[in-house]
DNA sequence: ATCTATTATGTTAGCGCTAACATATGACGG
DNA sequence: CCGTCATATGTTAGCGCTAACATAATAGAT
């Protein structure tokens, strides 16, 4: 049978909740008993049970966090900087994927909150009627991420659709006049659409169409470059597309310079995420750059200030963006 | 408060257990009942408490995996792969990331353990020897991923000394003569250690000599592009560059194309993972394409049928590789 | 109507830990 | 040598659920 802690107790001739302390505030117990109570541990090989421990304190030292999906760099990134953060504090991450699938995230809220979470961590501001409930409803803190505006608890992001305009007009002024966005799935990559509006009232303003192409699958090289075919296909005077993300707009610069397109000669193209891979390529992508690891670290900075001191207040922070002008514009 | 099993099952008219049966095997309560407790559910908003649960029957739906790292890609696919065969079964992931360090290895299997956890699934076969002995001592299953090997437990991946074997055969194969093989961090990611050995083997065998190259940094294309120069000033002859991944060799390809240097003309460039991206760069780059998705799902249905047939045996499966040349070589 | 076999529900105890309070131990001044 | 305070340790009860067994309700066979 597994050690527990009454058997390292009866090994260290000491009650059950000393040894409870020697694990959870060992600066409370005499530094004597603690050595004791440790070699005891070690003799017994005694492996803690977090289950037991977190029922009987109701908390966890578990943060749930859910994004949209896993092949998609940019989450990764955003679940690095989490970990990083939180791993420093002693956290776990128990991580769920919803498949951009609102449904599905209601679900996995529903199942995390069973764990009494620390904390719960959650992509994007769109939620179903049911799981807003569940989350009002729960008392610990939430930190909704990705994007700015109006959040039930936390809030760390940044301005998409202002990060759409802020592409467009570059693009405008660059002095490109027949630009195409183009997106993969952006009924579930919604936060790709607010990009897309801040775009299209921009060239609007401008006095421009803003045709959209919306790829099916989600966004990978291989899209990016047939989204490029078609685009030359369906809109054969375009001069720029706006890329939804540097994986399409990558794809579509990589597949240009296979076929002998010139870019940005023949074709402008832009992306957005400012991954490396943007830097790297010829000519360089010229992109908007989202800080993704600062995302997570923030909220976990933030969902850490407030374990700690229980009236933090809930706050909003814009993470900002940055334009980076490769020679792919 | 908040509303536990005796609430609904007190809303219901019928005993907590009733409510615990409803909620774990539905099929053992008459629909009508069935129907009676569900509504109370929804009445009172009930949600379950998975710690409580776990508790009691002394087993989770978490499955505890550790991965040595959130930044590379690879990882991040297997992780995928396990998500997605997992959630289909009604389990979660706690995930850990060691860093590349067996302590921390052994520190979160400890805390891991703590959790009850279904299943186990760790990268790698080198553990500390703490470590070993937690794992050796806990019943529950254990899948050692990515490398083929003495494994404590279940075990799937590939050899990674035959895919270094097999790309050195291909290079020498094409007359290459001084070839460098460049690994980033070689002690913490010891496969690509493995593979050099077998790289190694093979160019001795052959008569040659197999320096290595060793950056600093953990792989990235800015490495790869680093270590492209590097070589070149080091070692002025070479003709051929073995990556240990695919980062590395695509920025060192893309790095070569922005300073005008001829692939495979002037030097021959091979990767290892087969990464997306070693497809859409030009020249295509050689590589080895690892089934990664692919471990991450068999280790996982791997593991739901020791779940589900306990003696189902601790067996090895070796999911092989395919030597995918392009014209980087 | 009676006796099984089967299915549906209930009772009891306890999983391993910690909160909250209770008690013991020692240090120190008067 | 006692009382007070501070520190160290112990006692008791219970977190919310499920395993294991007990009982009730129903169906079918005689």
């Amino acid at each position: 049978m597994k050690p527990t802690l009454t058997d390292v107790a009866r090994e260290a001739r000491v009650s059950a909740i000393t040894v409870s302390r020697v694990l959870n505030s060992p600066d409370t117990v005499r530094p004597e008993t603690r050595v004791k109570v440790e070699s005891a541990i070690d003799k017994v090989g005694y492996v803690r049970n977090m289950l037991a421990g977190s029922l009987a304190s109701a908390s966890s030292r578990v943060i749930a966090a859910i994004v949209p999906s896993l092949s998609n760099v940019v989450f990764i990134e955003v679940i690095n900087g989490l970990q990083n953060e939180f791993e420093r504090h002693g956290y776990q991450i128990l991580l769920g994927n919803t498949d951009y699938d609102l449904e599905r995230e209601c679900q996995l809220v529903r199942t995390f909150l069973g764990w009494s979470p620390a904390a719960l961590i959650i992509t994007g501001l769109r939620h179903s009627d049911a799981c807003q409930r569940l989350l009002k409803q729960w008392e610990g803190p939430i930190a909704e991420i990705m994007e700015l505006g109006e959040a039930i608890g936390l809030n760390v992001g940044l301005d998409h659709a202002e990060a759409g305009r802020c592409m467009a007009r570059h693009l405008v002024e660059r002095g490109y006049r027949r630009i195409v966005y183009v997106a993969a799935q952006i009924e579930r990559d919604y936060r790709a659409g607010l990009r897309y509006q801040g775009h299209r009232e921009v060239l609007q303003a401008a006095g421009l169409e803003a045709p959209l192409l919306d790829m099916d699958q989600l966004g990978q090289f291989e899209t990016g470059a047939r989204a490029l075919d078609q685009v030359l296909t369906l809109h054969p005077n375009t001069r720029a597309i706006h890329f939804a993300n540097d994986d399409l707009a990558s794809g579509a610069l990589l597949h240009a310079h296979r076929q002998g397109i010139h870019v940005p000669q023949e074709i402008a193209i832009a992306g957005f995420n400012g991954l490396p891979i943007g830097r790297h390529v010829t000519p360089r992508l010229t992109t908007i750059v989202s800080p993704r690891e600062a995302i997570g670290r923030m909220a976990a900075q933030q969902i850490i200030a407030r374990l700690e001191d229980e009236h933090a207040p809930h706050s909003s922070h814009d993470v900002g963006f940055t334009l980076s002008v490769g020679e792919s514009t």
